[in-house]
DNA sequence: TTTCATGTAACTTTATATGTTGCGTGATGC
DNA sequence: GCATCACGCAACATATAAAGTTACATGAAA
């Protein structure tokens, strides 16, 4: 399957956003992230519904942060993107009148839940905070480009 | 994205398979999944390479077992489909020369091996027999229909 | 009122699982 | 030998979802 990676992307979008101040068109973005406009605005839209970030339009509008990036946690962007599922595998069909669907599906569904569940906790555990401090690790004597310098 | 269910598929056929003795035509399998006979021969040739079962040509031909199902489990029968990618989600892009890139990378990779090494490791644990086991206690009055009368 | 930027719908593209057709190969039974 | 059965496999078709694109409306700033 064609692996979703709308958490990343918009994961980087914050992390970019929170290394400088002034707001940022869906353009800059897109152009940092190599992508279409469109498809920023899509992703953020859902973040912007549970205030964690804010949008204005026309002149000198754009995208700001609007929340203490210590108390967002992956999981809450993760939430935001609308909770798409995680696991790559599911259960061949539903409604089972077959034992043994029943028994395949109990099985795999115990262990899905498990990693499911497992890897929400360990989201649930990062703050973008956390990230932005890891990201500065990271930095030894390398500088972090401006977003509009990404494409050197 | 969707859902691979070659898994639950073809551990579906594993267990049917496991409650009759004869060979078993790649065509009474599908018929018994609603699926088509070449999906069967898709998903069986991976087991039959590792020697889970056996297939043979010509009248009286088809499917058998091969193997001792207690020794066989859910991440054997999983890593003969080929291993393929447990999660939905993934990173946006590779080699990745952005720091931001990089630190959302880490924190991601972390909780998906996490997830992945833990859905694992469940898989592994639970073996064919044990599948089977599960099946006929939740038999209680009910019979498991033959696969000819899978679809009543 | 012109320009800029978001909001959104509709459409196209791409990737992957799944479904289907056709033909080759080997084994069985006559 | 020859017809039939069943797998092996390549090639093509379909379905679904992410990602990309186009077009236009709305609202704010200069």
């Amino acid at each position: 399957m064609k692996r979703d990676s709308r958490l990343s992307g918009v994961l980087h979008v914050l992390l970019h956003m929170a290394q400088q101040p002034g707001p940022f068109t869906s353009e800059t973005l897109a152009t940092a992230m190599d992508t279409n406009p469109v498809v920023i605005r899509r992703i953020m839209a859902g973040l912007r519904d549970l205030g964690y970030v804010r949008s204005e339009k026309g002149h000198g509008g754009g995208w700001m942060l609007a929340c203490d990036l210590s108390k967002v946690t992956l999981r809450d962007v993760y939430t935001a993107l609308g909770s798409p599922s995680l696991l790559a595998m599911g259960n061949r069909t539903e409604a089972p009148g077959c034992l043994v669907e029943q028994a395949v599906n109990a099985a795999l569904d115990q262990a899905f839940a498990d990693a499911e569940a497992l890897l929400l906790a360990r989201l649930g555990e990062v703050t973008l905070a956390m990230l932005g401090e890891d990201m500065r690790k990271r930095l030894g004597s390398r500088r972090i480009h401006d977003i509009g310098a990404h494409r050197a």
